[in-house]
DNA sequence: CTTGACGACCGACCGACGGTCTGTAATATG
DNA sequence: CATATTACAGACCGTCGGTCGGTCGTCAAG
């Protein structure tokens, strides 16, 4: 086979590219790395150049992911002049709009990534956006506390908790997932609606506010979310 | 080498105890079949007689080990007479003294379990924890809202969400294991008394409780965890 | 006691996969 | 133009989970 140069930067991207369409495609140990050098056209060798091995790849991946996410709402953590509880409303509201905008595709992941193999890209995507979101939300907090609005007992304890407590929804997710494609499909997504309003209250009641203070879902979002589009 | 016949129940349990043993000391990527079959004294065929695969073997053990966790536990949860509050610190209260008890074996597992390999391992304990603690503390949880001590929007999703919240101690808890054998083993020990001290008044709120109400640690709890017996 | 069937067990073998190694073409450096 | 370095190629390897044909113990039926 002939030999193809390109810039570094380039191939990488090439990689991480082809690497994500088969992971979110086919699973992540379903995924083997001759798989992803022959998406990406090129060999073995080269493959190891740029990456230490397979998990090396999902790493790079998964922080790239999480900071693409969090710079589309880097905005509302910056926009001066919110009290907190708004602030956080808006970092909400504005990333369950991506989701729905991007719908397909976060659909098509979800439904990968709760299956058996995948352990390890679930957990590497959830850590990865864990450690980008941790900051941000632990500002929030310490401004919530600040202003009077929020009383919580320790900021980064708390920012970690409530964190960590999003995986609880995941199985809710997981469950709503694989119901789609099945007659119960409104069910789920309702029972999926009414578990992530819960977990909102769950939040109120964790940074000291009145249940329904956080607007975590808004009715239809995970029917918007999950229900393939219809025609009208 | 000679054939050896056993009861088949028997030999499931050798089996597992080798498996038991290996995968809490190396780790569970680390083992291999080979590596348990040996250790048993057991063929390769022999092994795929009892079990389908090696996460097989993984599934059967985990659920046994969450079945003998919760039967230490059972006679808290039928002991008539506590009202909710009370049979819940009860119920933690003796699974801290459990776990103190069999300090160096949890240790050994806590070590093990957090390190990279072991996702399929960790996440297989966490779920079959879960399936067999779920209906518990649903149990409790809706004789509290009975009693009109606990008050929470729904029963169902507040035990998953409470349960799942269990693992945002989890790395509060690798951090502190990790730290174990350094200088810094006292302080990463008093950090996650107070960490899960946070834990419990997130669980206070959720329910519906004044902060303290739930008694998760106790001080010195994660010391007398963690830190290896001094001789007096 | 003989026989036959069945479940338990053996161990050589296999295919796939992640990763390595030697070598070479392209590019940067002097 | 010489030379060192980087980027890439692809044959090869070791390991591991899992398979398969066959064999041996056990036990019930005749």
């Amino acid at each position: 086979m002939p030999r193809i140069v390109k810039h570094p930067q380039e191939r990488r991207k090439e990689l991480l590219d082809a690497a994500r369409d088969l992971f979110f495609e086919r699973g992540y140990e379903a995924t083997t790395v001759n798989d992803i050098i022959a998406r990406a056209g090129m060999s073995k060798g080269g493959f190891y150049h740029h990456f230490a091995s397979k998990e090396d790849v999902l790493e790079a991946l998964a922080e790239a992911m999480a900071r693409e996410s969090l710079a589309q709402l880097q905005a509302i953590l910056d926009e001066p002049g919110l009290d907190a509880l708004t602030r956080l409303n808006a970092f909400l509201s504005r990333a369950r709009r991506l989701k729905v905008e991007q719908a397909p595709a976060i659909r098509a992941m979800f439904y990968v990534i709760f299956r058996p193999g995948n352990l390890v890209l679930y957990h590497r995507l959830n850590a990865a956006v864990g450690a980008v979101t941790l900051p941000a939300l632990a500002r929030i907090i310490a401004q919530g506390q600040e202003e009077g609005i929020f009383d919580v007992p320790d900021v980064q304890a708390v920012a970690e908790i409530i964190l960590t407590l999003g995986a609880s929804t995941h199985d809710a997710v997981a469950r709503a997932v694989n119901a789609a494609d099945t007659l119960e499909g409104e069910a789920a997504a309702a029972a999926l609606d009414e578990r992530l309003r819960m977990h909102g209250i769950a939040l109120d009641r964790i940074l000291g506010l009145p249940d329904g203070s956080i607007r975590f879902v808004e009715n239809g979002f995970a029917k918007a979310l999950m229900m393939p589009a219809q025609a009208p």
